[in-house]
DNA sequence: CATGTCACTGCAAACGTTTCCAGTTTCTGG
DNA sequence: CCAGAAACTGGAAACGTTTGCAGTGACATG
């Protein structure tokens, strides 16, 4: 049988009550802290944090809602996720969606039930704003956005990362620049518009494809996207697709940089591993995570708060694959 | 105000008791289960978790507790655990001890606070069996046993890679065969010995250096070994040290396989990307995951179960890194 | 018809905390 | 020395469930 707090009252000669504030932050006498302390530790007490939460109805626990843990970049966030709410004195719970809208309101619903005290998710494309308010919790969004909500959110500098990418190309004398963006995704539907956006600007023709963010899928994709029309340089805008890519020219026997340039979105560990190196925009995926904490906490902290929106600069890392032709 | 069960039992016109099984798996007429479940969605009642565990005393939440969420090894395992326990109905706290003791004991005190009805985890080697044996709960350990205890594990067949490793190398003609081990976990001694054992029954001499298990340590580890005398192999018990080792290769221009052959553990993604391919032992993570959820639940039914001890095969892939130099 | 079984239902007692309330003591300032 | 505030303490009522127990009919069995 488990030791409760009774126990511990009684082995203290003391209320439930006192043994409670002694736990907590009440006022008690040093010397019924001292004995508190000692019944602890004779008791082996644990707190049990079911009935903690039942009565004072707050959970101490953030949900985590990604696509894909496996995705580095969301491997990398919920890292820094989680040691800052460790830091807090919070639990996460993770969640993968897979990108599925239906396992993504499923994951909602649950986390709903477990009452966590906040969340933070990088939602699908279809998740919509009334679904995300059902779940009435504060809510961070990371990595997408939801255009026209009041959501807080953390999120890169698109436009000037897509700007740098079409601009570095451009300058290593590429003219027919295809990209492929994540279909399921707000981010990838604001990284095609910006990179087109930029090819505009440069009076280039505009060559761009969706995918299912995956390997597979993102392989598929570009194989096709090569066949129509061989471009002379590819943007990916995440690194599944980066990957998916050099794989593709190595089956394919595609020299990069001399037949394709190489750019895309996320620093993955091997990107400098590979000869020749690949040419990325790095995300500050740390700062993602902790500026996420940091904002739901606030707003757990206070709810009604204008909703705040930040936007981190991405950092350009020239390597090999964009070298001139 | 949160909606209670009492305010689906008022608006289905029955007691608690009555919503409590409609809701479970109680005997009830048709005719009642349809009213709560109107009730249910009239309302927009979600079951209140806490409550639910603190009455039933069961949690339906497993920990797993890994030293680190960005090595891709616990990336997998975690997506793999995850998986299969969603799919039994339980969810996944998520610790990240990396590899510090300290925090392993800390996490530990945690999974006990929150009731989790079992734990599965990749223990430091330095963690005693009476700690663990203190949670009081079902534990299933992965990817590294506790040897002379009775925690069921799931555990790679380290004896059979390890040799395959040595064998391939001497195979391809190498004779001077050097090895870096993890020093934190049982695991690495195990590798560390099997290469050693299967080294000696080829005669030649035993080369083996520890370092602590993170990119910068096997990096600088590794720097001093081909300092001191250079081997003509190099054999990596897990994916970092690949990666740390390749790194060095490219930064020392060593050439590969023509001055020095690289081989270990961990079939990570880039591996077939970088030129040459690395060869490998390929770890069925996802079965470690499935398996280790498996055996949790199954000591969770029958706390009174002999001690399992699985124990998988990994694949050796063979690529141009340990091509005849 | 009597009896037992079965399916269903409600009452009420937990589960282990926190917290409101009221009470006692001690301190503080006038 | 007194009034009031402050510090500390215990009693008891929640929080939202599940579940043992007992009760009600309906129905089958002998």
């Amino acid at each position: 049988m488990s030791v409760s707090i009774k126990d511990v009252a009684r082995a203290a000669g003391v209320s439930t009550s006192t043994v409670s504030r002694a736990l907590g932050k009440g006022p008690v006498s040093a010397e019924v802290l001292r004995r508190v302390e000692s019944a602890v530790a004779a008791t082996g007490y644990r707190p049990n944090l079911a009935a903690r939460q039942l009565r004072s109805q707050r959970s101490m626990a953030v949900g985590l809602i990604v696509a894909d843990i496996r995705n580095p970049f969301f491997t990398q966030l919920s890292r820094a996720v989680e040691d800052a709410a460790y830091a807090a004195g919070m639990r996460v719970l993770l969640c993968n969606t897979d990108e599925d809208p239906a396992r993504e309101a499923m994951y909602l619903e649950l986390m709903a039930e477990e009452r966590v005290s906040g969340l933070i998710m990088t939602p699908t494309r279809h998740l919509s704003p009334a679904a995300l308010a059902r779940v009435d919790r504060p809510v961070v969004l990371v990595d997408r956005a939801m255009p026209e909500t009041d959501f807080d959110s953390v999120v890169l500098d698109n436009a000037r990362a897509s700007a740098e990418l079409v601009d570095h190309l451009v300058a290593s004398g590429r003219r027919r620049i295809a990209g492929l963006f994540g279909s399921t995704s707000a981010t990838g539907m604001e990284r095609r518009a910006e990179v087109e956006a930029a090819l505009e600007r440069h009076g280039l023709p505009v060559r761009s494809a969706l995918s299912l963010p995956s390997f597979d899928a993102g392989h598929a994709a570009l194989a096709e996207l090569l066949e129509r029309e061989m471009p002379d340089a590819l943007i990916l805008s995440n690194g599944l697709f980066v990957r998916a890519a050099l794989k593709l020219c190595h089956e394919r026997r595609i020299a990069i940089p001399g037949q394709l340039a190489i750019a895309g979105f996320d620093d993955e560990v091997w990107t400098d591993l590979v000869d020749p190196g690949i040419t990325v925009i790095r995300q500050p995926v740390e700062d993602f995570g902790r500026e996420a904490m940091q904002a739901l906490l606030a707003r757990i902290g206070s709810a009604k708060m204008r909703p705040r929106r930040v936007v981190l600069a991405g950092e350009l890392i020239v390597r090999g694959s964009t070298a001139p032709a």
